[in-house]
DNA sequence: TCTGGGGTCCTAGGACCC
DNA sequence: TCTGGGGTCCTAGGACCC
């Protein structure tokens, strides 16, 4: 039996913001769960935003509000980022090319990407956790856990504490949140998805495998498709079958690690804890070309702007990295990767350019038309110098003139100019958006 | 239907060292 | 002499997540 603890209304919390009639389109049916689950074990929180950039969008469109909206770049080759739950009503799930979002719901309203709004507001959201706690982890940009074990004789229960987070994160901010409470990480990620939208779902740890084991093994974290076909040929296909399958079985199918993560989830065991602070290990960009792109100067542009951004993030982030690794994305969609780890490790973009184009030429790819290029820094460590204060976009373009230069010395004066830093087909506000200096659209 | 951009983690093979 | 094993680093590719 799978038990249901989403109910109806809330009793102690809320009637104010439920009052406002944002939450769910009729203002009604906030789902919390029942003030009698046992939650004394449930420490563990996660919290999602619901259809995050969707709904911060919808802030500055009320008249989109109750449609179907979808947010994504425009272009014939992007994908949906972000459906409102009308759109998804149609079929609309993220990551679909919008071309396809848009056959299944033509009526969709398509707003573009605001990054660094709901940069804002998720800085809005964070600091509500950790008002709470000081035990947060983000999981992106829109989700985190909270360990609030320690809280509870200052602010009451586990249930009481995420009653308390999705009413302020409301009258805060204006969105919605789902809370999922339960005694391991991956449960309450599990609780928070099953009580989405804007609902709460308290696990207690005694009903963990019955809410376990029914589900398909697609639930788990970490099973994708791929998996799901590895474990289907084995004739697995729920949580249960994946429980009670010996580890070295699992294992065979899988992969060591992934074997035993999947039996450790399936029995309801994850001994993960919740941990604050993790430094990044990667930073990268990559962009891909609205149409293929098989021009030399093209692409040694592109990757000097790629290289330029990432050596530019390094550098707010204090950070330093020794391996340097260039991706290629072909028109059949085939992806090669090609690293170098250098004998110093930088941030500075010219270095990171010289290393990603010899890599590129290596490769002997002649004029074969590229989909997608990107540019990634691994092996990060501090950089133990000045940090910069601020990333300055003016500076970062100030650079890219300065290493253009350079180049043009190199292979050739006329090959590169500032003129072609602009993308074409793309306006002031895109690039702008980019950090991009709107000086250089006029060209 | 024709596939974004930001990441993390895992695997497997080879080099190299002890 | 013609054959071991462990550890670590590097590289390429793939699965997965949001």
């Amino acid at each position: 039996m799978v038990p249901n603890y989403a109910s109806d209304a809330g009793p102690d919390v809320g009637g104010a913001w439920q009052a406002g009639g944002v939450g769910r389109a009729d203002g009604s049916d906030r789902r919390v769960s029942a003030a009698t689950v046992d939650d004394t074990t449930a420490t563990i929180l996660h919290v999602d935003m619901d259809a995050f950039f969707a709904a911060v969008e919808l802030l500055d469109h009320p008249e989109a509000r109750g449609k179907p909206a979808i947010v994504g770049h425009p272009g014939p080759r992007s994908v949906v980022t972000s459906a409102t739950y009308e759109a998804r009503r149609f079929g609309v799930r993220s990551a679909m090319p919008v071309a396809q979002a848009l056959r299944l719901c033509p009526q969709a309203i398509i707003l573009p990407p605001h990054m660094h709004k709901y940069q804002e507001y998720a800085a809005k959201v964070m600091r509500i956790f950790s008002e709470v706690t000081p035990i947060v982890e983000p999981l992106s940009i829109d989700e985190a856990f909270l360990d609030v074990a320690g809280a509870r004789r200052l602010l009451g229960s586990p249930r009481h504490i995420a009653e308390l987070i999705r009413a302020r994160v409301f009258e805060e901010t204006g969105l919605t949140c789902s809370v999922g409470a339960a005694s391991t990480k991956f449960m309450a990620k599990l609780a928070s998805g099953r009580a989405k939208p804007d609902g709460l779902l308290v696990i207690p740890v005694a009903e963990t495998l019955d809410y376990l084991r029914p589900l398909p093994v697609g639930a788990l974290w970490g099973v994708g498709a791929s998996t799901q076909e590895s474990l289907a040929r084995l004739g697995l296909r729920t949580v249960a079958d994946l429980a009670d399958t010996p580890l070295h079985v699992l294992q065979k199918a899988v992969g060591d690690a992934s074997g035993r993560k999947l039996h450790e989830l399936a029995n309801g065991r994850d001994a993960r804890s919740v941990t604050p602070e993790s430094r990044e290990k990667s930073v990268g960009h990559e962009m891909t070309f609205e149409v293929d792109v098989s021009d030399q100067d093209r692409l040694r542009r592109e990757l000097l702007r790629l290289s330029n951004q990432v050596g530019a993030r390094l550098r707010t982030h204090g950070l330093v990295g020794r391996t340097v690794a260039l991706k290629l994305r072909f028109s059949d969609f085939r992806t090669v990767s090609r690293s170098r780890t250098l004998g110093e490790a930088t941030n500075v973009g010219r270095r990171i350019f010289e290393e990603v184009w010899q890599v590129y030429e290596a490769l002997g790819l002649d004029r074969t038309p590229i989909r997608l290029i990107g540019v990634r820094v691994e092996q990060l460590t501090e950089s133990g110098g000045d940090r910069l204060a601020l990333w300055d976009p003016d500076e970062e373009w100030r650079e890219t003139e300065r290493t253009l230069d350079a180049v043009s010395a190199r292979f050739g004066r006329g090959a590169i100019g500032p003129a072609s830093l602009v993308k074409p087909g793309r306006d002031a506000d895109a690039a702008a958006e980019d950090g991009r200096s709107p000086r250089w659209l006029s060209d």
